[in-house]
RNA sequence: GGCGGCGUAGCCAAGUGGCUAAGGCGGAGGUCUGCAAAACCUCUAUUCAUCGGUUCGAGUCCGAUCGCCGCCUCCA
C-alpha cells in the first residue's frame, strides 16, 4: 500500500506521488527566532521530524529543509526592548532552537537556510515578479498584486470578496488592494536594512520562504507544511509569489498540523499559560512529550493536560523498560543465527512470527495512511505485550531466541521514525554509581538470606526515592533508573 | 458575517457502512514475589452529544438541534 496523505490544497486524502521518482523534497515551516519555541511549534516539528523519517524508511531520498526566520517586526520589536542588536536576539534563540529540537529527539534537518543570508535571492525574486507587473512598487515598498493571480485564496478557501468585506484592521493606503501584501519593506530608523532597487530595506515575511525554499528544493517540489495558523496568510501568499512568478506549480502536498490547547484554553502570552519546550521537558523528557503527541493524529486539536502527560510518561517508562529489558536478555544469549526459517518453529513460535508478521504490516499500514501515529502505537504496544511473554521466560529455546532478536529489529526499525526510544539517554549511571548500588544490593541480599525485612527493604526503599528501582528475581536482584 | 474542525469508556484516543467498538493512562481482581517492583492474565462503552431519516444493516451516510474549538494579515 502506498502513501496516503492529506492535502489542504485539495481537502483530500491523496496518494503521494514525488515529483522526481524515489525522492522528497519536503519543507517546514521553521521558527521565527525571538523566543524559546513554544510546545506548540514542538508538536509541528515532530510531526514534521516522524513523516521525514518514515518516508527515508520507506525508502525514499528525502530532503528535508527548516528555515529560520530571523528578520521581522517581532525580532526587531526584543531588540529594541531590550536594547540589543537584532542579531544577538536571533543568535541566544537560534542556538536554543537547536538544543531544543535535540532534546525532542528530532533529526538535523539537511538545511537550515535563514532569511538574512538570503536577500539576494529574495531580491532576485521580488524583480522577477515586478517584470512582470504581479507586484509595484510604493516609495520604498513593494507590494505583491493579488488581483494578478487569479488563483488568489485557493489554499485557504476563501474569496477575495469574502475577504474584503471582513476585513477588520486599518488599510495601508499604499496598498491598490487591501489584501495585496508586502515583499519589501521600507527601512524605518533605527531598523537593520540591506540595499536593494528599491531603497534601504528589509525583506517581507512571506517571500524568504518562498525564495529559500524554491533554492534549495526547486520552483516545483513535494511537500510544504506548517501549523494550521499558517494556512492563511503566509501560504496562501507563499504560493502567489511563487507560481506568479515561476508559472508552475510550487507545491504538490500542503501539510497542516493541528493546534494546540493548554488545559482548554487557548495559548497565548497574553493568558499567561505560554509554555516553551525547555520548561517542559525539564520535567517530561523528550520521547514523553514524543509520545504525548504522537498519541493523537497530527491534523487533530490536542489539549495540553498535565494528567495526559503524565499518562504519556507511564506509556514512555513502559516502553524503555520492555526495551532496556530486551536489550539485556538478548546480551545474555550471545550470538544467534539470523535468519528464521518458518518450517522449523514449533506452533507456539509459529503464532508468535505469524502475529508480529501481521503487526509489521498494520503498523507501516497505519502510518502509510496520512500518518496514522496512534494506531502506529497501539500496534507498537501489542508487539511490546506479545514479546514481554517471551521476556518474562527464562527457559528460551533457540527459536524463541532467535524471536526475540527478530523482536529487537523491528523495535528498532520502527524506532527510527517514532523516536520514542532514545538511546543517547542512560548515562547518568557513571561508574562509580554502578558500584555503589551493587554493593547496596548485594548487602540487601545478604538481609534478605537471614529474612531481616524491615532493613532489606529500607533500603529498596531509599534507593527509590533516589530514583534507582531494584526488582528480585529469585536470588538475583536487577537494578535500573526510575 | 465568511471558511473549517470537533463531540466515542473515569481520562486520552483510533475506528467513517457489516465479525465480539483498537491502543494508552487510571481502577478492580488474579499469577509471580518474603513483601514489593516489573511482567503476564481477567474485568472496566449492549454503546458512540440529542432527535429524526436513508439502508437488509450506521459512531460510520443525510437533515435538524445542542455544545465546544480554530482561522479570517505576520501565533506552529
Amino acid at each position: 500500500m502506498g502513501l496516503k496523505l492529506h492535502n489542504t490544497f485539495t481537502r483530500t486524502k491523496e496518494e503521494f506521488v514525488p515529483v522526481e521518482k524515489g525522492k522528497v523534497k519536503f519543507y517546514m515551516c521553521g521558527p521565527t527566532v525571538y523566543d524559546y519555541i513554544h510546545i506548540g511549534n514542538a508538536r509541528a516539528f515532530i510531526a514534521g521530524d516522524v513523516l521525514r523519517r518514515f518516508m527515508k524508511y520507506i525508502g525514499y531520498d528525502v530532503t528535508y529543509v527548516l528555515n529560520l526566520t530571523d528578520i521581522d517586526d517581532k525580532i526587531i520589536q526584543r531588540s529594541q526592548k531590550e536594547g540589543v542588536s537584532t542579531e544577538s536576539i536571533t543568535e541566544k534563540f537560534s542556538k536554543a532552537f537547536f538544543e531544543d529540537i535535540d532534546t525532542l529527539g528530532i533529526e538535523k534537518a539537511d538545511a537550515y537556510p535563514r532569511a538574512t543570508e538570503h536577500v539576494e535571492e529574495i531580491i532576485v525574486l521580488i524583480k522577477r515578479l515586478i517584470g512582470q507587473a504581479s507586484a509595484y512598487q510604493v516609495g520604498g515598498d513593494v507590494y505583491y498584486d493579488v488581483s494578478k493571480f487569479a488563483n488568489y485564496g485557493k489554499l485557504s478557501g476563501k474569496n477575495i470578496d469574502d475577504l474584503r468585506a471582513g476585513a477588520r484592521v486599518a488599510v495601508d493606503e499604499k496598498k491598490r488592494n487591501p489584501h495585496d501584501f508586502a515583499l519589501w519593506k521600507n527601512q524605518k530608523p533605527g531598523e537593520p536594512a540591506w540595499e536593494s532597487p528599491w531603497g534601504m530595506g528589509r525583506p517581507g515575511w512571506h517571500i524568504e520562504c518562498s525564495a529559500m525554499s524554491m533554492k534549495y528544493l526547486g520552483e516545483s517540489f513535494d511537500i510544504h507544511a506548517g501549523g494550521q495558523d499558517l494556512i492563511f496568510p503566509h501560504h496562501e501568499n507563499e504560493i502567489a509569489q511563487s507560481e506568479g512568478a515561476t508559472k508552475q506549480k510550487f507545491v504538490k502536498y500542503w501539510l497542516h498540523n493541528g493546534f494546540l490547547q493548554i488545559e482548554g484554553e487557548k495559548m497565548a502570552k497574553s493568558l499567561g499559560n505560554f509554555r516553551t519546550v525547555r520548561e517542559i521537558v525539564k520535567i517530561y523528557p523528550g520521547r514523553v512529550l514524543r509520545l504525548f503527541f504522537l498519541q493523537k493524529h497530527y491534523r487533530s486539536p490536542i489539549d495540553l493536560t498535565d494528567q495526559g502527560l503524565q499518562a504519556a510518561a507511564s506509556a514512555s517508562a513502559r516502553l524503555k523498560i520492555f526495551y532496556d529489558k530486551l536489550n539485556k536478555v538478548l546480551g545474555t544469549i550471545g550470538n544467534i543465527r539470523k535468519e528464521i526459517d518458518p518450517k522449523t518453529l514449533s506452533k507456539s513460535e509459529t503464532k508468535f512470527f505469524d502475529s508480529f508478521e501481521k503487526m509489521k504490516s498494520a503498523l507501516t499500514e497505519a502510518m502509510s495512511d496520512d500518518l496514522n501515529t496512534p494506531v502506529a502505537i497501539s500496534v507498537l504496544f501489542d508487539m511490546v505485550r506479545e514479546t514481554n511473554k517471551l521476556l518474562s521466560r527464562d527457559d528460551l529455546t533457540e527459536n524463541e531466541k532467535m524471536l526475540l532478536v527478530y523482536s529487537k529489529k523491528n523495535f528498532d526499525d520502527f524506532n527510527s521514525f517514532l523516536g520514542l526510544i532514545d538511546s543517547k539517554e542512560e548515562s547518568v549511571d557513571s561508574k562509580m554509581v554502578d558500584a555503589l548500588v551493587t554493593l547496596l544490593i548485594e548487602l540487601r541480599n545478604e538481609l534478605r538470606a537471614k529474612k531481616e525485612w524491615e532493613l532489606s527493604d529500607k533500603i529498596r526503599d531509599q534507593l527509590n526515592a533516589m530514583g534507582v528501582v531494584l526488582e528480585d528475581k529469585g536470588r538475583e536482584t536487577e537494578w535500573r533508573l526510575k
